[in-house]
DNA sequence: AAATTTACTGACTCATTAGTTAGTTTAACC
DNA sequence: GGTTAAACTAACTAATGAGTCAGTAAATTT
């Protein structure tokens, strides 16, 4: 393994055996260990095998396995709210901002399922304890928000915004979560590839716009 | 506790300390203890002493506790298999149908939403390994049949049945199984309360049957 | 190059867990 | 009322798991 620092004296920018990046390695590792098997069922001696390093390494890093996952559901759920925050829907008109949002969710849980799987676990096995609400707050704020609005501009037909909303979420996660109990549906395809996954957004987006307009 | 039988000498139906009773006991406290955690985060000594007996007893009755999953799943299921059986939809028209099984659906989980969490967690944790498929073809096979009629008739638009049964199905588990992260959105409410519950079973109907129709 | 700090490990502890076994209690039948 | 079989338990085993700690090796500082 050569190089491991390319700066040499840039403030404690660079540690001795890179521990930002074994860091970052424990987090990957931890993420798909817990997007499988939730917080009680991960396995610490697992997640240390996975990233090469010994189980003690995790406890130089993260006091227990809680602060573990919550730095998991951290990274996560910043980096969706990333996401969102620069999706810029204000000047959109409803329909057209739906549809964008319908596409950010979408391709979000495309590039990582895992996001679904762990706020999945974490409902059904946490009771939500860890549930980060301002994460919620923002995305069912935002879609309900945009449902008011299509329904004052009467492009939208008269709906429950909330319950609209949930089931919004629902439909841009579902195939996603419960992909393993699908795949039978579609023999010798890969529910993730790049052709399913173009038609599945196509479709997904054109039942939700379908099930709003008026 | 008196009266434990009522009949004397019917074969083998009672038994000395109703044997019959305690099974459905623990299959009972099995399918809470399994909603919640799945197969491998489930203690058998929990599923015990919430049916009041000792962990030896359930393997007395069961062999293992893949055995009692897989029995847990089977009574699930037959329910449900049931439930769906007795729907008669080939005499409706395709909407009237559609709008017939959802309602099942939705009161399906209303009843018993320890099914979805149940099959979320089979699709996460077991990779669907013990995902009853028979159950899957019945259902996915009869929503996709109805699309396939309605598209025929012209009552419905131009869609991909699969994916479309996908996402209606997600729409009719996701409010269950995500509950917990959910409750949130309605403070102070009880989400499968009455009216919640009659609220969100007529916006999902609503939704879905207008993201189909022509 | 010696001293110090940072990254990491091996070998532990103690609690918990699936599964077993030998034995006890209760009811059924004669 | 004594025998037998069914229902159930207490007390185990063997394995596994979270977390600890004393110590080592590599890099950094002086």
């Amino acid at each position: 393994m050569p190089v491991i620092n390319k700066q040499k004296t840039t403030k404690t920018a660079t540690l001795s055996r890179n521990s930002e990046a074994t860091k970052t390695q424990l987090l990957d590792a931890a993420e798909v260990e817990f997007a499988v098997t939730g917080l009680i069922g991960a396995r610490m001696e697992a997640i240390a095998a996975h990233t090469g390093v010994t189980k003690a390494t995790i406890y130089y890093y993260f006091p227990s396995k809680e602060e573990l996952y919550r730095a998991v559901l951290g990274r996560c759920f910043t980096e969706a709210l990333g996401m969102m925050e620069q999706l810029q829907l204000d000047c959109l008109p409803a329909d057209a901002a739906l549809v964008r949002l319908l596409e950010q969710m979408l391709d979000c849980m495309s590039q990582n399922p895992r996001i679904g799987s762990i706020l999945s676990l974490e409902a059904i096995q946490n009771k939500g304890k860890y549930y980060p609400k301002h994460l919620g707050d923002l995305l069912y704020g935002t879609i309900i928000e945009i449902l008011n609005q299509g329904m004052t501009a009467g492009v939208f037909r008269e709906l429950e915004p909330r319950h609209t909303a949930v089931n919004i979420v629902g439909t841009c996660t579902f195939y996603f979560t419960a992909q393993e109990n699908l795949k039978y549906l579609w023999p010798g395809k890969r529910l993730l590839g790049k052709d399913l996954l173009q038609r599945h957004r196509q479709e997904s987006i054109d039942l939700i716009m379908a099930g709003v307009r008026n």
